[in-house]
DNA sequence: CGGACATGTGGATAGCGACCACATTCGGTA
DNA sequence: TACCGAATGTGGTCGCTATCCACATGTCCG
């Protein structure tokens, strides 16, 4: 599922590959399995030991509470998120497109994984610690936006005050929040409450989206501080 | 807290004020208190009880589970969420201004109660139930932003087509994933991360929601108090 | 080759959700 | 008015969980 989730930032150096094979990204691995087949993340840590053939203490060597092999999971998530979205829009040349195409890509990892996608932004608040494994995970997404919003900028396509540098962190906050907010409310099912299909909800999303980050004499526009 | 929280849906007549007093509304709003000052939801159906003053087993004869018992607090949160919503644009006429507050009151609620906003999104995908208390007390709050953005439509601030039904739904639908998402992310702690503050990041995430939705040259400016 | 250390196992404890049998209280009715 | 059934609350119990402890085993380095 992931290709290489393991973090580096641990360094025990040669404690990877150690005595019964590395059983942390095992667990992890285990932890996204339960997490991608049910639609919610509440199995037991036992339970994750048990998919990894170990016994229900083995996991404690490697992360000190159950808490932490969620981070680790989240994190895991986090990593498979942003690969997906880079794929998705690798060979877009065109910033309105490309925005357009990982807005998509997003919504349909959350909608595919929901109670990982759950994980990812449920387990933060209890360790708003910023050196945590999951925020330095979901920070590290947030260039692949970036960068579109920047290109699109640069040639006029978007506001041209997203290239000063506090203004692109606010509009990748708002797109952010866009995409965030709509990728909850469709795995919380407002979209099927409405009759409406995720796909065409997203599309009307998106364009309302680009009609407000492209300003053209919105310049002019005070940018209000 | 919560001035008056119970629904009437039940209609058990006359078994309100039965055998203790009325125990159900107790457990909610013991619940609605724990969700209020924990910043997680994960409290113990006992630790209701013993909040309540009853035996862990009492619960059991309102609640067949624990779930129903955080799905009927859920609701009561929404109903919260929608009465201070209603409140904060009572008075204000026009649309722009009464979309900005009633955005910024949704956030504030957010951030007040980050562990009661989360229960009331957390719960439902459990029951896709469309009967269930929770969906129906989260869409009862809907007409609220929708009238804004339909008096809004009506005199040409946003975009007429607004007043076609179905893009009124796909824009409110809209609307409340921006606030939504704004929301989870200030409460998850990325507007901390970003050295931001909440209050203009808000800001910023309005006024572009509303260039967003103004149709040709209705963006003049953003009226964001 | 031997010890320190990393890693994994089994056992134990406290708390939890959920079920059971039983006690108590209320509301209606004979 | 007295009684009966249903609603409501209590204590007990079971299987499960997270976490801690003592102990076993494998690995690496001197």
């Amino acid at each position: 599922m992931t290709p290489d989730t393991h973090n580096s930032r641990r360094a025990p150096s040669a404690s990877d590959t150690y005595h019964h094979g590395d059983l942390r990204r095992a667990l992890v691995q285990a932890a996204l399995e339960l997490a991608a087949e049910d639609k919610d993340w509440d199995f037991s840590l036992r339970e994750v030991a048990r998919r990894a053939g170990v016994s229900h203490n083995a996991p404690y060597n490697h992360f000190p509470h159950k808490r932490d092999l969620l981070d680790a999971a989240a994190a895991a998530g986090h990593d498979l998120l942003r690969s997906e979205l880079t794929a998705a829009v690798a060979k877009i040349a065109d910033p309105r497109a490309a925005f357009a195409k990982m807005g998509f890509a997003y919504v349909s990892f959350g909608t595919r994984y929901p109670a990982l996608y759950r994980l990812m932004f449920s387990v933060t608040p209890s360790r708003p610690d910023r050196s945590s494994e999951v925020v330095l995970a979901w920070v590290a997404t947030r260039p692949a936006l970036e960068n579109i919003l920047r290109r699109g900028a640069r040639i006029g396509m978007f506001d041209p005050a997203l290239t000063r540098k506090s203004e692109l962190q606010t509009a990748t906050l708002y797109t952010w929040a866009v995409v965030h907010g709509l990728t909850m409310l469709a795995i919380d099912g407002l979209a099927n409450l409405e009759r409406l299909s995720v796909e065409r909800i997203a599309q009307k999303v998106v364009t309302t989206t680009l009609r407000g980050l492209a300003g053209r004499e919105a310049a002019t526009n005070g940018s209000t501080t």
